[in-house]
DNA sequence: GAAACATATGATAATATTTTCATATGAATA
DNA sequence: TATTCATATGAAAATATTATCATATGTTTC
């Protein structure tokens, strides 16, 4: 196996370089359920929903116009991935994005879709 | 439906300033395709060891210690999602990180866990 | 306490993704 | 041109995700 690294490229000297900047296994599995609970249209729906205020279940069944067990079902998954958390308040639940760095990501992908769209 | 909205909140002046923030629907799909292509391990594995270098499958394969197919298997989803792209040198391909934006979702995502492991 | 409302959950069907094995392709070289 | 090497592809099993319907929970309000 390792004799392939020799037969595929002469120059080695970079590989250790490569090592250091690989995440470990935790961070790796953690940095990729970052992108799960982004990679879902209904989810990123919401969470541009979000980003400003602070809204409730209902509100957000209404924006998007869906079903309301689609869009619970779908704040479950980012409450899993602690994207977001929630307050109740009376019968409602106003729910808010809780991770920060999220909104980021979000800026920097829908950059980056509207500068492609351009190319 | 819509007189949902009345139900839920009473102040419905921030509606229009959330619509204005959601993204449409051909957007939506780009953006969450970009993070489905960091959704997966192996994936975001091959992308961190392209960060710095442009490498060819065996070394990917090597360093990451995978099956070469799966590897060329995530490799082809990178390339569909317009994420990487190669060159072809002798019987080898190259491969190279082609959306920048990338770069910087990488490093927010694994800044997020660092910090948040702090916590 | 019955009714209405807001949200959450369970079950399930439809669909998509991941991973592996076997094999194909295509280029270099003996 | 037969062989070896690097990569890609096809098929299929295992697994995960999404979306929907029906219903449950818990909180107000009458």
């Amino acid at each position: 196996m390792s004799n392939l690294i020799r037969s595929c490229c002469e120059d080695l000297s970079f590989i250790p370089d490569i090592q250091k900047t690989l995440p470990n296994e935790d961070e790796l599995i953690d940095i990729t359920c970052i992108y799960k609970a982004l990679s879902d249209p209904t989810r990123v729906k919401i969470l541009f929903a979000l980003i400003k205020y602070e809204i409730c279940v209902g509100e957000i069944v209404n924006l998007l116009d869906l079903p309301q067990s689609h869009v619970s079902h779908q704040l479950r998954v980012l409450k899993k991935y602690n994207i977001v958390t929630f307050t109740k308040d009376k019968k409602m639940s106003f729910y808010r994005i809780k991770n920060l760095h999220v909104k980021e990501l979000l800026k920097i992908a829908l950059e980056n879709v509207q500068c492609q769209k351009k190319k």
